[in-house]
DNA sequence: CGTGGGCCTGTCTA
DNA sequence: ATAGACAGGCCCA
């Protein structure tokens, strides 16, 4: 698939953080989405994948999303401005909300490798094998697996304490007394509200699952790095006060995320997620 | 309604 | 090598 200058960086895009179950061997990327494998990789203009159809590859890596537009709404300040230079091509992929859901309250309290970890045990234990090209991958389990798995197997995936969470929240979806897509239809601020009444989900893995999967791009979730950021480059903006509580080492109380999510909502706008993206890319890579 | 302490366990760092 | 700190927060008192 020609690109035709559509600014898409591949690398960038699946090494950010915000999708965990992708691997590059190597020039290749390969990933399960849905029950089926994506092999892809970079070319000059060109996108070459196995497996997959144009169209799909678009939508799933958001490719639709106007990034020059994006950016000249985000680009307020010289902060954002080198992050969208840095990392341009970054694209917010649109994965599927029940496997991102689990993927965010399986995040809580660890690192990116630990999260990695977590969710290859997950998929290897209740997922389905697919060998492609001599490797074998695991789709990510249907809900009915997760809630008919017991707390003890779900915890022995390194799950923790996170296992409890895991597992009742998937008994509500497979029951259906949770439903995710419809939150689709919902302004934000309703559907976060619908999303805290899960097990396990607090503010942070709301805004993420909501970001990450359901299509609300103003969504801003604050994590530490975002909290750097915000406390490095844009302390100026914020009220003194704030600035004082948030510069403790400690995690942020639900008041300070709020403000901090407010914040970024207010000042980046409707793609205030894509700015979200960009900053915590480049504050993790360059401190 | 706001706040503080506890938490499973895999990495990272010294 | 091996212990101790830390991790993309959330829940409960």
């Amino acid at each position: 698939m020609r690109l035709g200058g559509v600014p898409f960086n591949l690398d960038v895009t699946l090494c950010c953080g915000q999708v965990f179950r992708w691997d590059k061997v190597g020039d290749w990327w390969y990933g399960v989405v849905g029950d089926c494998v994506f092999k892809i990789r970079r070319f000059d203009d060109e996108l070459e994948f196995v497996k997959s159809d144009a169209e799909l590859v678009r939508h799933y890596f958001g490719l639709d999303d106007d990034l020059h537009r994006i950016s000249s709404i985000i680009g307020r300040d010289a902060q954002i401005k080198k992050a969208l230079q840095r990392f341009w091509g970054l694209r917010i992929i649109r994965q599927d909300p029940w496997e991102c859901l689990i993927s965010y309250i399986c995040a809580t309290y660890k690192n990116i490798p630990a999260i990695k970890y977590m969710l290859d045990n997950l998929s290897r234990k209740f997922g389905q094998k697919v060998v492609f090209d001599g490797l074998e991958f695991f789709t990510f389990p249907e809900p009915a697996k997760l809630a008919r798995a017991s707390v003890s197997s779900l915890a022995e995936c390194g799950l923790g304490y996170r296992a409890k969470y895991v597992f009742e929240t998937s008994k509500r979806i497979f029951e259906g007394s949770f439903e995710l897509e419809p939150l689709r239809q919902l302004p934000y601020e309703q559907a976060k509200k619908e999303l805290y009444t899960l097990p396990g989900v607090g503010f942070k893995v709301a805004d993420c699952v909501l970001l990450f999967s359901l299509g609300k791009l103003e969504a801003f979730p604050v994590d530490v790095w975002v909290k750097r950021v915000l406390l490095n480059h844009y302390a100026g903006k914020l009220p003194k006060e704030l600035v004082k509580k948030i510069s403790k080492p400690e995690g942020l109380s639900n008041v300070e995320y709020r403000l901090l999510n407010e914040f970024g909502r207010n000042y980046f706008g409707e793609y205030a997620g894509y700015a979200q993206e960009y900053l915590y890319h480049s504050e993790r890579v360059h401190g």
